[in-house]
DNA sequence: GCTTGACATGCAACCGGTTGCATGGAATTC
DNA sequence: GAATTCCATGCAACCGGTTGCATGTCAAGC
């Protein structure tokens, strides 16, 4: 049992540098309002007591805690820890810290963390949201949000636009001679999901190509696998599937089954998180979660110094990146 | 430029409802001190006027904030998620928040991190801590701390002990008739990678296996693959990775220098984070990074409620994980 | 019928900072 | 030498809750 000394408080230092209270603060906060000498010696005594600020105190009378929120579907996606890293890069540039949340795919976790976040936040990054449009706004009217892949007007949002990238993948397709493709789907109320799957059927119809949708249950592995003997059911012999997780679980269920890629199947996977480590390398559209994590950000932190918010709408555009599961059909 | 509404407090509740600001506070904190009606009559004004408790202002007067930190070298590494996941589980079932550090492997960052959480959290966790030991005990004095593969006398810990997986690693090379391996290293401040250094120095000799050390920068997919011309050099047939991640860049490296696994080269990673989703499947050392998270957690949330600090040290064995990476030498 | 006690509620101090305004001494000006 | 200005510092209120203690009410006990 080891018991905390913890708990120097400005009063102390100020009775130890002989100042008034307010003297240490503005030490602390605005030193050039004090004299040289006096900063000094103030922090020479708030050294000697081991002082430190306390962040819970000012918060509250400044209202500005410095701490921005992240939640985001599932952090062991790979998606995710680009644009965590590069949200967190953001924020420290401005000295903020990042609160992370995960809701393990959850609404219900979701919305709970967001009012927990509230109190403690300046504002919130939501990437990737599974809540309700409703909700959604309900939280914007509480505090500053910034969206990622949520297309909703009115609410600042950064969006990975699959859009073009996906319609290169199925004009690729298509001039590899592939006449009907499955479209792996991901989450039901993912905005990513519904953009890719309609971006697939606009292209496809031109290309003449058929699209077979195959829905899987998660955006994961094991349901990427589960899914392969519907995908073949389907007289498909191409694939495009809504993340690169999915098709590497797509990529392993198709050896199991004997179906040998690119050779007698081709596959497409999005995001390109995996790239060049699956075997083979997988061919897959292009992401910008670095850029969205780091821009989405950079655009609250201009809403908390404004003041204000605005109807930004920012969108991040993708290509195709060819690698080696895709070849001619037979 | 749309202003935000907030800021009802109790005191608007208590005006509205007609009773005093402590009774307000009390319906919520301890309602069955008053009156069930006039705990009822306040939760309707609170409810009219849309009153949300300031999480920031009780932090302060009770030192009780709710949220814990979880500070961790690299979110990318597929160690982690995991682990961080069955953090917030084990923190959610207390009704905790977890804040998410993530240094990037820098001390210096990790040390900012630290400070910087350490105003607004009830307790830290530091996993697999880059941290001189100084450093860490200077912090452990300021607020409750637990360390995930830091070994610190007298202070909470939770250990993965690689030992017993490593050395069936190398007895499982030794039966394949391998006389000389390479262990490919982690970062040289990483209690993990020492341990498992060692634990292979340990084995190999009574097993009659040569060891040499090959450096890898990073515990990264690139580092691995860099350094394999390095482990060819050595004259090893066999090699252990100090992660899975690593040993990925290293499988990859091998089949650029058109070494084939398992039949010309056999590998071992650990932590056994991608298991089955490399080709071939790797052969890898258990983690139990699931149970750290949830355990340490749990071992910070009894030290919280205690009010106390332990000297816990939590040990979670390994064991080899063998697929098809490793096989019979030549 | 008066005391006692239980209990619901209010009062006011406190958590640890920040900040607008007052103050007083030194420097500047005439 | 008196009036003015400037600026470093102190005072006190405030941020939004929590909590120990005081108060007032009402029912039970003698």
């Amino acid at each position: 049992m080891i018991k905390r000394a913890k708990g120097v408080t400005i009063s102390q230092v100020a009775d130890a540098a002989g100042v008034a209270r307010s003297s240490v603060s503005r030490a602390f906060t605005r030193p050039e309002m004090l004299l040289p000498e006096t900063v000094e010696r103030i922090m020479k005594a708030a050294e000697a007591l081991g002082y430190v600020p306390n962040h819970t105190a000012r918060a509250l009378s400044t209202g500005r805690h410095g701490n921005i929120g992240l939640i985001v579907p599932d952090i062991a996606n790979p998606f995710f820890p680009p644009l965590i890293q590069a949200a967190q890069l953001e924020a420290d540039r401005s000295e903020f810290c990042i609160f992370l949340g995960n809701t393990g795919e959850s609404p219900k976790q979701e919305d709970k963390l967001v009012g927990r976040f509230a109190g403690q936040v300046e504002g919130l990054v939501l990437a990737s949201s599974r809540l309700s449009e409703e909700r959604i706004r309900a939280h914007a009217a509480q505090l500053p949000l910034v969206l990622i892949n949520r297309d909703i007007e009115g609410i600042p949002r950064v969006l990975i636009d699959s859009g073009p990238g996906v319609r290169e993948a199925v004009d690729h397709l298509a001039r590899l001679g592939h006449r009907k493709i499955a479209y792996v789907s991901g989450p039901a109320n993912s905005w990513s999901n519904n953009q890719r799957r309609n971006a697939i059927r606009s292209a496809a119809a031109p290309a003449g190509i058929e699209v077979e949708i195959v829905a899987a249950a998660l955006p994961s592995y094991e349901s990427g696998r589960n899914v392969v003997k519907a995908i073949l059911s389907t007289g498909a012999t191409a694939a495009v599937a809504f993340d690169d997780v999915t098709a590497h679980g797509v990529l392993a269920g198709l050896s199991e089954n004997k179906v040998s890629v690119p050779r007698d199947f081709s596959l497409i996977g999005c995001d390109d998180v995996l790239g060049a480590v699956t075997y083979p390398a997988l061919t897959s559209v292009s992401n910008r979660s670095v850029e969205a994590g780091r821009v989405a950000v950079s655009l609250l932190l201009d809403m908390l110094r404004a003041h204000a918010m605005r109807d930004e709408r920012c969108v991040l555009e993708t290509n195709l990146v060819v690698r080696s599961t895709t070849a001619e059909v037979d």
